[in-house]
DNA sequence: AATACGGGGAA
DNA sequence: TTCCCAGTATT
């Protein structure tokens, strides 16, 4: 892939440490003394969920469970109550199933390689990859929306990047990404973090940006997104059924009559057959448990 | 390669 | 209203 830059690498390595240096957020999980599975929880927290909702979820789950133990030791609905409102409560499910699995397969710590985080329910190439290099220090390439956004403007002169993620896209972040294995993890952490302060997709501050002079987007003038994105519904869809369900098991301690989670699910749009697919839905997913001699009573699994 | 999967806050 | 957010798993 020609690169073909203003400037050496280096220099973009450079600016952006300095520019990490004086600007990154002081997030908890950030802090040396942050374990691992601190790491691990704000990574799913962080799936899609952005860090101002997720921080004060994070603080309540590492002072609950500040071991993958001791979230094993409870049951998953309890996960999924404890996620609250951050979204994709499979997030919590998962989680939990991880924190299992460290429990008693890898004896209590979270694994240190790519492949062992792979393997475990709900980390993908993005939760792997992060683990390692911010946990770990493993100097690995980690690829993330702001990253990608950054890639794309910086180094490709693109307004928005593909919207999903291109092989292209994966050899140039390693191409880009310093030798220096400490470098590396700082990289990762720092491009990262001006995706998420600076150049951000609707309206970056490209006046506070330590590329601004050699960044590809600026010196092409700018191009507008060669694509638009396309939003995706929320009011009456099944997610937001299934959301309003879940939610009710969450504030209601222990069973609830079927009929009566229903019927505290009250949107005009949902009838009764809807909101019965909805509930089979998620008892299939592992999110709602039905108990009783006829399954008549519904709970978050036990 | 497409689609399902939550929810809230900013523009 | 629309768009976005430290994505993953399934089809």
């Amino acid at each position: 892939m020609p690169l073909n830059l203003p400037v050496e690498l280096s220099e973009y390595h450079e600016r952006l440490a300095e520019w990490f240096d004086h600007n990154a957020r002081s997030l908890p999980w950030r802090e040396a003394d942050c374990s691992p599975w601190g790491v691990m929880v704000s990574e799913f927290m962080l799936q899609q969920t952005p860090v101002v909702r997720v921080l004060p979820r994070w603080y309540e789950w590492l002072e609950r469970w500040p071991t993958p133990a001791d979230l094993a030791a409870e049951p998953a609905g309890e996960a999924i109550r404890a996620w609250g409102r951050l979204g994709y409560p499979r997030r919590a499910l998962r989680l939990h199933a991880a924190a299992t699995t460290i429990a008693t397969e890898y004896a209590n710590e979270v694994p240190r390689t790519e492949e062992e985080l792979l393997a475990l329910p709900g980390v993908g190439a993005y939760t792997a990859a992060a683990i390692a290099s911010f946990a770990y220090d493993v100097p690995t390439t980690v690829i993330d929306t702001n990253i990608r956004r950054v890639h794309a403007r910086a180094f490709a002169g693109m307004a928005l990047p593909e919207p999903s993620l291109t092989k292209a896209e994966r050899e140039r972040a390693e191409l880009v990404k310093p030798t220096d294995p400490e470098l590396a993890n700082q990289w990762n952490a720092a491009t990262m973090e001006l995706g998420a302060l600076v150049c951000t997709a609707r309206k970056p501050a490209c006046d506070a940006c330590p590329l601004l002079d050699i960044c590809a987007w600026q010196l092409t003038g700018c191009p507008e997104p060669h694509y638009t994105p396309k939003g995706h519904p929320w009011h009456g869809t099944d997610r937001q059924l299934r959301g309003a369900l879940v939610q009710t098991l969450r504030e209601e301690h222990g069973c609830l009559p079927v009929t009566e989670l229903l019927g505290a699910v009250d949107f005009a749009w949902a009838d009764h057959d809807r909101k019965v697919q909805c509930l089979n839905g998620l008892v299939a997913d592992g999110l709602v448990e039905l108990t009783g001699e006829n399954l008549e009573r519904a709970q978050l699994p036990s």
